[in-house]
DNA sequence: CTGCTAATGCGACGAATGTTGCGTTAAGAT
DNA sequence: ATCTTAACGCAACATTCGTCGCATTAGCAG
């Protein structure tokens, strides 16, 4: 389960999809040209370059805008606030495309999903827990993370469906269950308690959950 | 495993109580008298107050202090800031009486402790989210957090060690990844993808936890 | 190229947020 | 009761944050 990848290359990509920044999504023809998508291009790639300088405590538009060169007004009517940037960049860098890994075993699959949340988690800056740092503080954060973790975690589920393919795990097997127990001890030891957690632990948490998965401990309901 | 307790009747202690609050512990004589402490029980009934009503992302030094009667310039001195009062109301609200409770089973302690930690994540307003909220603001904050955590689980251990001498459990069973286990999805469902969860999914992942312990899954290392 | 106008730039403004110096109050000691 | 001084109240100040009206730039259409 990826992360949203790194977005420094993906910064670049807005200049030529123009897609459309901050809100106001209104039906009238807009104009999603060179220099905004510019803009655009440039305030987000500010954005991780500050979160990277400065963590998300430390991020104000001002020193982003100042930043990319784009006048703090111009942000404030795109974006409205920080969390607004951060969640145009997690809009970004989302891979629309991503599919979990396949491996040949639930163990595998699932070691390999907590393993791109764990570096996700640990690489620094880390635009995912900025976000769920912005999500306490604006509806529009929170509904973004929400929106963005609700589906990668219904692409997941097909590795729990190969898995009762292959007959690895009974056919009543709670699919959200088994990615929660294999991938929540990450993000609570990560983020909530600020504790270290190596790869191997993350690994571990992976092969607890397809064990218990196999063992029929995880069956609906 | 508890939340802080709520509060409200909590803060009437101060007074007498008289735990110093703020940051500056300094080796010299304080002054922790009537009317400092309860300064700070006002203050911090205030920010429960505020809490309630405004939530994390509405609360403001300001408005605290217009509510508590106390001057804006006090509160800025001994808490500094917002996430300040937090942890000083985190701290007041930490039961250091707690052991979790006995039920006679592995499974019984793990849904009771659930059972506290989905209470206090489910309360309106929650102290617990408020605190996590903060807690990627300041440093000060997940100090906090991640002490007050720390204690807990290390107090939870006792529930496993029990297990063990009952014969419930192999004896190299991993204790804090049992209670991670168990723990962790009710954090990551309701905090970070801010889905509902019941009381009784709660107790499944307890139960989870408890089963997969059985079945020497969850063995160190 | 020319006209239209969305998007940006610009400066000024008001509000919210913190800070500082100094006078006042009251806790604790004698 | 009196003295000392930590803690608090107060007002003025500085800074940051977010908004507004208007001028300027630059997509896009004809």
């Amino acid at each position: 389960m990826p992360a949203p990848r790194n977005a420094t290359s993906a910064a670049a990509d807005a200049a030529v999809t123009g897609a459309e920044g901050g809100d106001d999504a209104r039906g009238e023809r807009a104009r999603p040209g060179g220099r905004t998508a510019r803009v655009r291009a440039d305030v987000l790639a500010a954005v991780e370059a500050e979160l990277a300088e400065h963590g998300y405590d430390g991020l104000t538009v001002d020193a982003v805008a100042a930043r990319s060169g784009v006048h703090r007004t111009t942000v404030y009517r795109r974006w409205r606030t920080v969390d607004g940037l951060l969640v145009d960049l997690l809009a970004m860098g989302a891979d629309d495309s991503w599919i979990p890994a396949e491996t040949g075993t639930l163990e595998g699959d699932l070691v390999e999903l907590n393993r791109e949340i764990h570096a996700s988690l640990t690489i620094r800056p880390s635009l995912t827990t900025a976000v769920i740092a912005a999500s306490f503080r604006t509806p529009e954060a929170a509904n973004a993370l929400h929106g963005f973790w609700k589906d990668r975690y219904e692409r997941s589920a097909i590795v729990i469906a190969r898995a009762i393919d292959r007959g690895e795990i009974p056919a009543d097997t709670d699919a959200h269950r088994v990615l929660l127990t294999a991938t929540a001890p990450l993000f609570h030891q990560l983020t909530l308690l600020r504790q270290d957690l190596s790869e191997a632990d993350a690994d571990r948490y992976a092969r607890d959950a397809a064990r218990a998965a196999k063992a029929g401990i995880l069956r609906a309901p």
